[in-house]
DNA sequence: GAGTAGATCCTCT
DNA sequence: GAGGATCTACTCA
C-alpha cells in the first residue's frame, strides 16, 4: 500500500483527480484506531468559477481558508449543523481546487465503524453518503487543514483498479443552487455499487 | 416506491 | 438572521 503522493494532488485537473480516486483508499488511524475504506463516488469542485464551491469568485473566508492551500490537505465543515463532509484540497497554492468524497467500500475497522455510527451490521448505509463517509471514519471538523500524509489520515493506492467501463460521470448532487453550474458532469462513481448515494446507480 | 419534513448549528451577511 | 456540497424516518399509496 502506497501513499499518494503531493505530485498527485497538485495537479490542474481537478476533475481528472476526481475520476482517478475512485479505487483508492481512504485510511484514518485515531490513537491506534484504524478505520479504511475504498472510495467508490466523488465529485470535483473546480474553484473560483465553480457556482457550487465556497469558493466561488474567489470567495475567501476562514472556513475556506485551506482551500487555497497547497493539495494534499484536508477540507472538513460541517453542513446542515449534523454532517460533516470530507473534502481534499488539490492544485497548488492560491487555487482552491477540492475533490469531496461521497462514499467508500468499507475495508477495515468494520466493528469500529459500526460503534461510530449506532448500527448494528454491515449494510449499504454505513458508509454511504459524505455525511455518514465521516461518521464511520470518525472524521470531524477538528480534523480540517492536516497533510493527508501522515499516518493519522491519508489516501493510498494498493495497486486495485476498478475497470474503466464501470466509472460513471453525472451531475453534482445537492447544488441545485449553482444554476447552469449544478449540470457539469463532476460527479464519478461506480456504477452498480451499493455504496453509491443518490438515485442513480 | 416516492415524496416530504425535521433535525441542528456554524458561518457569513 | 438566514441558509446550507445531508440523512433518516415517516407518510401515503
Amino acid at each position: 500500500m502506497k501513499k499518494l503522493t503531493n505530485e498527485f494532488y497538485r495537479r490542474e485537473d481537478v476533475v481528472s483527480i476526481a475520476r482517478e480516486l475512485l479505487g483508492k483508499l481512504l485510511v484514518t488511524n485515531w490513537d491506534g484506531i484504524i478505520t479504511a475504506g475504498r472510495i467508490v463516488e466523488t465529485e470535483a469542485y473546480a474553484g473560483a468559477v465553480d457556482r457550487a464551491s465556497h469558493a466561488y469568485g474567489g470567495r475567501r473566508t476562514n472556513r475556506n481558508e485551506i482551500m487555497y492551500g497547497d493539495g494534499g490537505m484536508s477540507y472538513v465543515y460541517l453542513c446542515y449543523g449534523i454532517h460533516h463532509l470530507f473534502n481534499v484540497v488539490t492544485h497548488t497554492k492560491g487555487v482552491p481546487h477540492a475533490v469531496l468524497i461521497r462514499a467508500l467500500e468499507p475495508q477495515v475497522g468494520i466493528e469500529e465503524m459500526l460503534r461510530r455510527t449506532g448500527k448494528e451490521k454491515l449494510d449499504n448505509s454505513l458508509t454511504r453518503g459524505p455525511g455518514n463517509v465521516s461518521k464511520a471514519l470518525g472524521i470531524n471538523t477538528t480534523h480540517t487543514a492536516i497533510s493527508l500524509r501522515t499516518n493519522k489520515m491519508f489516501l493510498a493506492e494498493d495497486g486495485f483498479k476498478y475497470p474503466e467501463e464501470s466509472i460513471t460521470a453525472s451531475p453534482r448532487i445537492g447544488v441545485d443552487y449553482a444554476g447552469a453550474d449544478a449540470l457539469l458532469p463532476y460527479r464519478f462513481y461506480i456504477k452498480g455499487n451499493k455504496f453509491v448515494s443518490g438515485k442513480i446507480r
